[in-house]
DNA sequence: GATGAATGAGACTTCATTCAT
DNA sequence: TATGAATGAAGTCTCATTCAT
């Protein structure tokens, strides 16, 4: 069946490699402590073949954060924002979407390190897409909230830009969490967290 | 009146005006775009006046965030979180910390620039003085609900640790967001947040 | 007959050249005074190119001196202390000692500039290698004392130890005439050396 | 009695107690390890002011380097070459020569320090100057070897300048072993080299 | 005379990137 | 296609020396 691969798929394979290896070292020692040499060496390649399959060090950072926040995307956009039609229905979207985040982040600490700490100290343009992201995932929040006003199972007042902001800003905070503590059981730690926002959403703090 | 200053007064003074331009540089450039040189060429001195008044590079970055954390620092304890007796003075509370903090931001974008991006990139010992900032400012968060949940005006059954962390992110990305656009009225967006942020936690989003 | 010169040992070849060049500016200009740009630009190589070779410069500045230690350990063990069974013998033995301790120094002065001069100023660690160099002659010289004072050509009363460093120092002291002046003939003013010592050695000075 | 010293007086005790401070550190540090600032720092001093009193750091070597080879030089000229009259005589001065020259390293072994190690890294000059100096110890032991031969207590065949050399050279290796160890007796070790010597010298090893 | 702030030449070292093999 | 030797720009830091106060 699986015949041997052809010269397109090992350069394929391979640039996979590198881009896997490179997440693990930039995720250790940031953008500016990392190194090309280290990482080739990790791959048992020389470091000159590095630049047949990037462009240059930035490139492949670039390339590293665009994959990790597709793979964030993507969580966001596998519910559907309209289809809650009770503060009910709502509770259980947000379950889902919370523990997938959190189980993005404990499976591969990794992820975490590169978006929250290492992509800061890369400059304006990593920066850049860094908030686009957030920006995207703020729109699909916006639209949560739409439905709920729509629905009527939220207040009708909200300030939906700004709120939406400030939910996806514990979320992210969330995943942080999760993710700095290797040592705690870390699918408890994402369920205390889901619960303590989803608490602070849905029925707020105060009596 | 005013006398000449002593030389003492002067290092002091010309310390300041480093550290004022450093955080210029740093938080434009981040800490390893920015260079000593560049530094004190915006300051017409001599590179190796610069090490007259720092140890190193390093050196002169961790006291800049030390004294942008101190600020911080200072607004959370301006209040007393055993004060307010109600919602209402809660309410107040809230209203009088997020005012501070914002405050901060928008007067000093060059603060936000550097805590919450080019901190993040300048190696591990910078990030976990920023999360000893950060854990000090939740601490004293906890302080708060466990008052209101003393006083009877929260939820008895919050998850104190999560809840502190959660409300922080929330007011820490109102900063960032104020902070990141200077066009826009900072004073009418700090509004916004600390009413959206404050009705999150006071209201609860859902009905 | 001679195949091109294989990755490792072209990389070898380098490295004794730039061993080879370094021993020349070092012998010249001091540890201080001598600098890795300039040994590089006179290799007509890039300064970067040193590092793949040597750590620092400390590093190419231990090897040195240490081979060029090595070179005047063999000479103290060419001669077996214990052979000679005269005081005839003996003479023989410090002629074959001395010529070739000699001529090592006027075929490389470089040698003798860089462990007399040089390498006094390089600091201590350099110099206790030098310390240690110099004991270990000095043992070797204990031992020809030993046998001599054994087999009864030597007087039986020497303090060993000093005269054995007391014998050296002149040793040593002849081979720095000898290298010092690169006008006149080494061959000649090491057989006068010699002659002297010996005389000292064999006869001393007074009736 | 002692009138309040003048200006000139004040100026020349000043720049003795650099002198000697100086000597501390260059001895400690060597030359290049040595800094200035260091050194006025010591004598709690403005550094700026070093340079009313010396043109350059190079130049205080130089005259450090000086003053103590003055000082050994005073040792040679202190005995009369000529008034030797007999070996019993010339044992007496051998004695008188090198007590006094050993005592002047263990009083103060700075002295050695600078003469035997740190003068050597301090580039060419220095270099000529112990050289000059340690021509002239060699020419006054010239007159003493010439003066022996005349008297007829030493051989007539001697090499004279070679022989200089070679005894000057044992006593330089006794001072510099007498100096290097702090710990063992420095009288003690200085009479068991003198005695060494002088039976090198007077008879010869062999028998 | 004394001071020490300022200076900048100069040294070391790193590492992204190129390119001949 | 893979390699790794070579490069040099760039950056950090030191310290002898000058000079205004």
């Amino acid at each position: 069946m699986s015949s041997r691969p052809s010269r397109e798929e090992r350069a394929e394979l391979k640039r996979e490699r590198i881009l896997e290896e490179a997440l693990t070292v930039f995720a250790e020692k940031g953008y500016h402590g990392a190194n090309i040499a280290d990482i080739a060496r990790r791959l048992e390649m020389g470091h000159g073949t590095f630049y047949r399959y990037f462009e240059n060090k930035h490139d492949i950072f670039i390339e590293l954060i665009n994959r990790v926040l597709q793979k964030l995307a993507v969580v966001m956009t596998e519910q559907n924002p309209n289809e809650a039609n009770s503060r009910e229905d709502y509770r259980r979207q947000l379950e889902g979407i919370g523990e997938t985040f959190m189980r993005l982040h404990w499976e591969d600490p990794r992820i975490g390190r590169l978006v929250f700490y290492e992509a800061m100290g890369a400059g304006a343009e990593v920066r850049q897409t860094l908030e686009r992201m957030n920006d995207l995932s703020v729109l699909a929040t916006q639209e949560y909230l739409r439905n709920g006003m729509a629905k009527g199972y939220m207040r009708a007042d909200l300030d939906v830009p700004v709120t939406a902001r400030a939910l996806m800003a514990m979320v992210f905070e969330g995943c942080r969490q999760v993710m700095r503590e290797p040592d705690q059981n870390p699918e408890q730690a994402s369920r205390r967290w889901i619960a303590a926002v989803m608490a602070i959403i849905l029925d707020g703090i105060t009596l």
